[in-house]
This record gives C-alpha cells, structure tokens and sequence, in this order.
DNA sequence: GTCGATATAAACACTG
DNA sequence: ACAGTGTTTATATCGA
C-alpha cells in the first residue's frame, strides 16, 4: 500500500504527476481502496477491507502533502539551484515516455527507471546510493509501521467478527476507527518522513515535477461529490471505454484498478438508480450484505463475479453465490464517493493506456526519424552471415562507394515526407527474384533492422536517404510488376524510384542513367512500342534465367539469397503477421490503395520459395510457373537473338493506357533540385 | 588473376 | 536547339 505516493515520489518527475492524477482520482473518496498486500492473504474480507479503506484514506493525505510540497519546491527551485534545475527542463521531452507509463504503473519503479534516473540525474553515485538507501530505510520503517498497523487491524477486526456474531455492529465500528486513527497519526508520521525525503531528492535534483502538470484541484478532495456529480460521472463512466476485461495488464497501474475491469454497463446503470448511495464508503467497507438491487438478468454471468468473489477493485468478497453477490454488490459498491472515485481511477486507467498507446506511437515516430538519420550515416558491420532467421540484414549499400554515394547524405533533410502510397516494401518481392542484393561496396554496410522495425521498412527507404540494398534491375522489375500493367514508361520507372526511395531523390542525372543502361543491358527489360510511345515491361523467364547463373555451385552467391532471404522473411512473417491476426494491416497506412497489396504475401512467399529453390539446385532451370509475376509476358523487341528455350510470351498487351494511375499522378520528384543540394 | 555481375560515367543516336 | 529516351562503351568494384 501507498505504493503509489512512496514509490513514485521517490522518482521521476512523471511519478509525480501520475501521484496527482492518481491524488485526484482518489480525492473524491477516501475511503477508495487500495490493493492488498501479501500480507493480508489470510485475513479476513473485513479485515482487509477495514485496512484497506484506512490505508487508502492515508495514502490520499499524504500523497496530497507530497504533491504539494513537490510542486512549491518544484516551483521555487526551479530557477534556482544550479544542480540541475536547467537540466530539468531539458529533459522533459525525454522524459515524455516514461511519463505516461508511471501514470499506469505509479507504484512501481523499475530498475530500468531507476537506471534512467540515475543517469539522467548530476548527482554523483555516491549520492544517489546515499539517497535511495534513504529512500530504502524509509520505507523499510514504514513497511514495518504499517505491519504493525495491520496486526493490529487483525485483531480489532477479529474482535468485531466476534461482536458482530453478537449484534454490536456499531461499537465495533467504533473502535476500529479510533484504533485507525491512531494508526493513521502513526503512518502521517511516516509519510511526513517520506515527504522530506522526497524533498531533499528533488532538492537534489532527483525528482523533478512535470511544468506541465497543473497544480491540481485540491478542493475536491477529501470531499464528498454532490449526487449531481456522481450522476455524471458515472455517466461518464458508463460511457467510458470500457477497456479489456481482463484484469490483468494494468493491476500494476493503480491500485484500485486492479480488480476492476470496467464494469458492465448494467450494474453501473443499476447503480445510478441505486436510491441509497450514500454510505461512507469507510465505515461500509467492511460490511457485506445489504439488499440487492437488481441488475441480475444474466445470472451467474457479471464481469464483476467471478470464482465466487466479487472483482469490484479491491474488494474481493467471497460471495457464494450469484445472489449474495448481487447484495454485496448493490450495499457495497452502490452509488457513493468510494464507488465513484473507483470508476474514476478506472477511467483514468482507460485514459492512461490510450496516452500510452498515443506516445508509444510518438515514440515509434521518433525512433524511425532517428534511424533514418542514422542509417545515412555509414555503418561498418559485419559481413552478412548465413542468417535465414537472422534480422540484420538490410545492407545499406555502399555509403562509403565513391560514387553516388558521396552525394547523398549531404542533406540530413529528414525524409521528406514521401507519397503515401507505398507499394509495399519493394523489397520483399525484388529481393527473391532477383536474389543478388547489390553487392557493390556494399556488404560492408548494413543497416540492421531488428525484426520490430521491418514493418516500417517500406518507410524506411521512402524517408531515408538510404541505398537500397538491391540492384537497378531488382528495383526496375519490382517497379514494373508493381504496377498493375505491369508495363511502365521510363518516366514511371523514374517516379517510382524516388517515390519509394529516397536515396534516389538526388543525383537524378547518375541513377536516372543506371536505370536507362539496366533498361538496355538487360535482356530481361523489354521494351514495347506504343501508341504514346513506349513502356518497359519484364521479362520473367529472362529474368529468371539470370539467377541461376550467379547462383550456379557458387556458394556465395547462394549466402547472398539467403540473406536476402532472412532479410525478407522477416518482411514476410511480419506482412503475414498483420494481414492475417490483425484486422489492420501494419502497411495499411502506407500502402492503402495499393492494388499490389494483397497478393503482397503470397508474392513474397512464392518468391522466397523461388529463391530458395533456386539456391538449393544449381540447376539453372527456371520454372516458369513458380512465379506469380511470370503471367507477365512481355514482348521481345529486342533485337538480340533470345535463346531458342526460353518461350517468348505472346506479345504483351500494349494498351493505349501505358501507365497505371499509381504512377499517373506520380509526384515527381525533380531531379535537379534535389540535385543541387548534394553536390 | 580471371570472370561475371553490377555500378557509374559518358558518348552517341534518335525522336518529338 | 533541346530534352528525353535508348544504346553502347569504358571503367571500376566486388566476390567467387
């Protein structure tokens, strides 16, 4: 208990204002509970609960005093000390993160935490060590403060059991509370000691408060709410979210949350109408049993029973039966302060992951902006091992090649916010094929890519100025049989290119020339006359055909396919992944309206097959039929004498419609002008 | 060292 | 004349 006010006072600036919000959300009832401890396992209900209640009523009280505290102390020093005061501000970003996981989880510190803490703060290790062992006494003493406390909460409550037995309900109320108060001046001490600590650790730069967090209505708190009050709020808890069901995954957050998985939306409605909602939730804790109300339509089926107790935060009851639940329901979480400061801190929970989830998105953001800048920057890293299942390996080509390479990271400019539209992960389906990864200066660089990011891999090349690791002819077919033609013009092939990578948005002149000689050199692009003019289609059996070669009883070439293939498993599985568990697709954003899309997976897989097929058989032979992208059969306009084996498709459909509407509107990135700023 | 694949640069031709 | 397109040649790098 009190994990909240403790713990998080202890630390961060964030576990503060978690403290507040949490302060405020208990403020309204201090009778809110608090989870139980260990401790208390076998202790009776009313024990705990008598415990609990009294508990939580201190941690309200001091967690208000430390707040305050913190907040002037925050506020004066912070223009003062020159331990760390400028340092603070500074890190606020930094700290942003964080922030919104201590608000879930107040009351515990982790070490990571911890270790953050430690290094984002100027004192010194021996200070910091002499600090938390502070902190550690302290809270040893209070642990066994409130052991004792709770001992003797055992009895008393032992005592009222017996009493109760006999009739004498009230008195024995009585005495508990006075027996709490005198507990509680113990524990205020406690906290008081806490709250110097606290103090002296923000004095020293340990603990900093949010700017951001506004002082907090402190009026509220400690008081009861008006009935208008309550009947909106549980309004507004009814209306709320009503996030996971399972207890599980934020108990650690607050306290009283723990158990209480929202709950449904009948009993609360039921609650509202409840006419006598008006018990302190103090004294009442403890007392199961009144009249029911009745919300009981689905018998023995309510997210707030279960296993015969009942699952109201904190509370725990055993209840026999679904009956008895249902009293101890409507007389002990009806309408009233406790209760509905309960639903706050659960709509708060609620709040507190969308933040969470809102900033982990933020901070996905910001670790792609950072990997973008750093993958322009060469990296030396080992050579690609023969790792199917390995992550790595994204080789960023040759940022140190002397050639086209020198121009680009010129521009730091962080990505230029691409086209949306991407065909997904042009990658995946080149890689296979094509097998050979652009090898030129090339394997000494990679660009790790651990399995989280490779959803964003697509992205990565769209905004990173980072050569793509494939070869103008992988890349040129890969454009091509995206589009849904599969023909493009040389001016789509262009626009592609610098739609999809940013590398390619410099030095136009130089790749735009790759394209063209790959265009001409390779018998696999075929060139087809059209009524505007002409557009470039695949050869697939020509361009299979090439594969082998390289391939052929040439064991390096086979450890290139499998790194591309590990490369692009990941791709795969992680494509898989979202298209089949998630009903959103991780490249939806990105490649929404992409008509490749969807056979995206299939594509990757049969092609990863391909490849693969291809490196275990030396054999050069290229089924045809292996590829999904072979039900292109382009024109041969080429000149050169094909060989006689490989069946030359019917002549390709060259339709007046030479350019697919992907590229029709294509944003076309101009050449000079990015140009300019890298040379 | 050779060979093949690839990248880059550049010259050249053709066309609208 | 010019830009875009397409072809070809030369050179260099890399890995086998």
């Amino acid at each position: 208990m009190f994990q909240c006010v403790f713990s998080s006072s202890v630390l961060q600036p964030h576990r503060t204002s978690c403290l507040f919000k949490h302060l405020f959300y208990h403020s309204a009832t201090p009778a809110s509970q608090k989870q139980p401890e260990p401790i208390y396992s076998k202790k009776t209900e009313i024990q705990r609960q008598t415990v609990r209640a009294l508990s939580v009523k201190l941690f309200i009280f001091s967690a208000l005093q430390v707040a305050r505290q913190l907040l002037l102390q925050q506020q004066q020093q912070q223009q003062v000390s020159g331990l760390k005061s400028p340092k603070r501000n500074d890190k606020q970003p930094a700290l942003q993160v964080p922030v919104s996981v201590a608000m879930m989880t107040p009351q515990v510190i982790t070490p990571q935490q911890m270790q953050q803490i430690l290094q984002q703060q100027v004192l010194s290790p021996q200070q910091l060590q002499v600090l938390l062992q502070q902190q550690q006494a302290l809270m040893l003493q209070q642990q066994q403060l409130q052991e004792f406390y709770k001992k003797q909460q055992e009895q008393l409550q032992l005592q009222l059991l017996q009493q109760q037995h006999a009739g004498k309900q009230p008195k024995e109320q009585q005495q508990v509370a006075t027996q709490q108060l005198a507990f509680q001046q113990q524990l205020l001490q406690m906290q008081q000691l806490q709250q110097q600590h606290l103090l002296s650790l923000q004095r020293q730069g340990l603990l900093t408060i949010q700017p951001g967090q506004p002082a907090l209505p402190l009026q509220p708190l400690a008081q009861g709410m008006i009935p208008t009050e309550l009947q909106q709020l549980w309004k507004e808890v009814t209306s709320a979210h009503t996030t996971e069901e399972t207890t599980g995954n934020n108990h650690s957050s607050l306290d009283l949350t723990t158990t209480c998985v929202s709950s449904s939306a009948p009993s609360k409605t039921s609650l509202i109408m409840n006419p006598h909602a008006s018990t302190n939730g103090q004294l009442s804790a403890h007392t199961p049993k009144r009249e029911s109300l009745s919300h009981e339509e689905h018998p023995h089926s309510h997210p707030l029973y279960g296993h015969g107790v009942c699952k109201w935060p904190g509370c725990e009851a055993v209840c026999e039966d679904f009956q008895s639940f249902l009293k101890h329901l409507n007389s002990e979480h009806a309408l009233d302060d406790r209760s509905t400061a309960q639903c706050r801190v659960q709509m708060q929970v609620v709040q507190q992951l969308e933040l969470q989830l809102a900033k982990d998105k933020e901070r996905l953001q910001a670790m792609m902006t950072h990997l973008h800048v750093k993958s322009t920057e060469p990296k030396t890293a080992p050579q690609p091992l023969n790792l199917v299942s390995s992550v790595t390996l994204s080789k960023s080509a040759s940022e140190a090649s002397p050639q086209s390479l020198p121009h680009t990271p010129t521009t730091p400019t962080a990505p230029i916010t691409p086209v949306t539209q991407g065909p997904s992960v042009i990658t995946t389906t080149s890689m296979h094929t094509v097998g050979p990864i652009r090898r030129r200066y090339s394997d000494k660089y990679n660009v790790p890519i651990s399995s989280a990011d490779i959803a964003q891999n697509q992205e990565f090349y769209k905004n990173a100025e980072v050569r793509p690791p494939f070869t103008y002819a992988s890349l040129i077919r890969q454009a091509i049989l995206e589009s849904p033609e599969k023909q493009l013009t040389l001016n789509e092939i262009y626009n592609w290119f610098t739609r999809m990578f940013a590398y390619f948005r410099r030095n136009a002149a130089t790749w735009k020339n790759a394209v063209r000689h790959n265009l001409s050199l390779h018998k696999c692009f075929v060139r087809v006359e059209n009524v505007k003019g002409a557009v470039w289609t695949v050869d697939e059996v020509e361009f299979q055909k090439r594969r082998p070669q390289k391939i052929s009883g040439n064991p390096s070439l086979i450890k290139n396919m499998q790194s591309s293939h590990a490369y692009c498993a990941p791709l795969n599985a992680a494509l898989q992944a979202s298209m089949a568990e998630n009903s959103i697709p991780l490249y939806t954003t990105a490649s929404m309206g992409n008509p490749t899309l969807g056979n995206l997976a299939s594509a990757i897989r049969e092609e990863l097959n391909g490849a693969m097929e291809h490196t275990n058989s030396n054999e050069s032979d290229s089924s045809p039929g292996r590829s999904p992208m072979q039900a292109v059969h382009p024109v041969h306009v080429k000149e050169e004498p094909l060989d006689p084996e490989e069946a030359e498709g019917p002549l390709s459909l060259v339709t007046t419609a030479n350019h697919s509407p992907d590229f029709d509107h294509d944003r076309d990135y101009e050449d000079e002008p990015v140009n300019e700023d890298m040379e």
